[in-house]
DNA sequence: GTTGCGTCCTGGACGC
DNA sequence: TGCGTCCAGGACGCAA
């Protein structure tokens, strides 16, 4: 699934084929959510820069406009010739551009937990999740300070916290079981020491900048938009790994339900 | 305002 | 082999 390491890939390796680039049409599949039908609002402008926020990818165009595009679950962006134009009822298709260069962006998803929007530049207030987010982790704006006073201001469990992007942006269920291991911080934690903080805020970079440089985890469906696989699945510690041994101490892993997200960990180097 | 839970959605794994 | 059930999860809405 799509976290911050998986749409940087998706950005960097992206952008050669878009910046610069006109939308000569687009096209957003209709559904009762309304998910993905103002693709076709980007129609006639030019993308002047592609960049990344969180998990979310904004296209920026030249009407003062972006085009915001979240991959959800199982989204995906992939590049190829407008030729091969897209059927009408093709597999999870469910948005496509096509630019004057005779290429065309399509956007898979095939469980329409994506979304594109199209909103004035810097107007996030329709995306919620977005609007409200914390910094980036890999920002000089992430400091260890900021971020043990933004899990201080609730009381909600350690995992819940990072999943919901508020005390620090980009990361899902896989970097935060993996930056919650590295920290030997318990998911189910409501409070957690400064010291404690300061750890798991450089776990998170850590998990972070190691699976950006694997271009991303491919567990299920994540694929480049060259379609390649990411390799960071080969260096997981903890999700995923739940009843084998706990490569710290040997302990078998375990997993648990929190707030109805599954979370992964060590009960022995992970304490309540 | 905060918290926790349900919903959306469908492919894949699993059991019978 | 085929069918039914369960699980996975990011964002968001809603009730308490």
């Amino acid at each position: 699934m799509p976290e911050l390491p998986e749409v940087e890939t998706v950005r960097v390796e992206l952008a050669p084929h878009v910046v610069g680039r006109r939308i000569v049409e687009g096209w957003g599949f209709i559904s009762p959510t309304a998910k993905f039908d103002q693709a076709a609002a980007a129609t006639g402008a030019t993308v002047t820069a592609l960049g990344r926020r969180g998990k979310y990818l904004l296209a920026s165009l030249d009407d003062d406009r972006e085009l915001v595009v979240h991959l959800g679950m199982t989204g995906g962006l992939f590049v190829r010739p407008a030729v091969d134009v897209p059927e009408s009822g093709e597999a999870h298709l469910r948005a496509w551009w096509r630019f004057d260069d005779g290429n065309l962006l399509a956007f898979r998803d095939a469980r329409r937990f994506g979304r594109v929007a199209v909103v004035p530049a810097g107007h996030y207030e329709s995306l919620p999740t977005l609007f409200a987010q914390g910094p980036e982790p890999l920002d000089d704006a992430f400091t260890p300070l900021g971020f043990w006073k933004a899990l201080r201001a609730s009381d909600r469990r350690m995992k819940t916290q990072l999943l919901s992007q508020r005390p620090v942006a980009g990361v899902g269920n896989i970097y935060a079981d993996e930056a919650l291991w590295r920290a030997a911080v318990h998911p189910a934690r409501r409070r957690i020491s400064r010291a404690q903080a300061f750890e798991l805020h450089t776990a998170v970079r850590e998990v972070l900048a190691a699976a950006i440089a694997n271009r991303g985890t491919t567990l299920r469906d994540y694929r480049a938009p060259d379609g390649s696989r990411g390799d960071n699945q080969f260096h997981l510690d903890c999700y995923g790994r739940s009843g084998l041994p706990c490569r710290r101490c040997g302990t078998v892993l375990v997993h648990r339900t929190y707030d109805a997200r599954t979370a992964t960990f060590c009960p022995r180097c992970q304490r309540s």
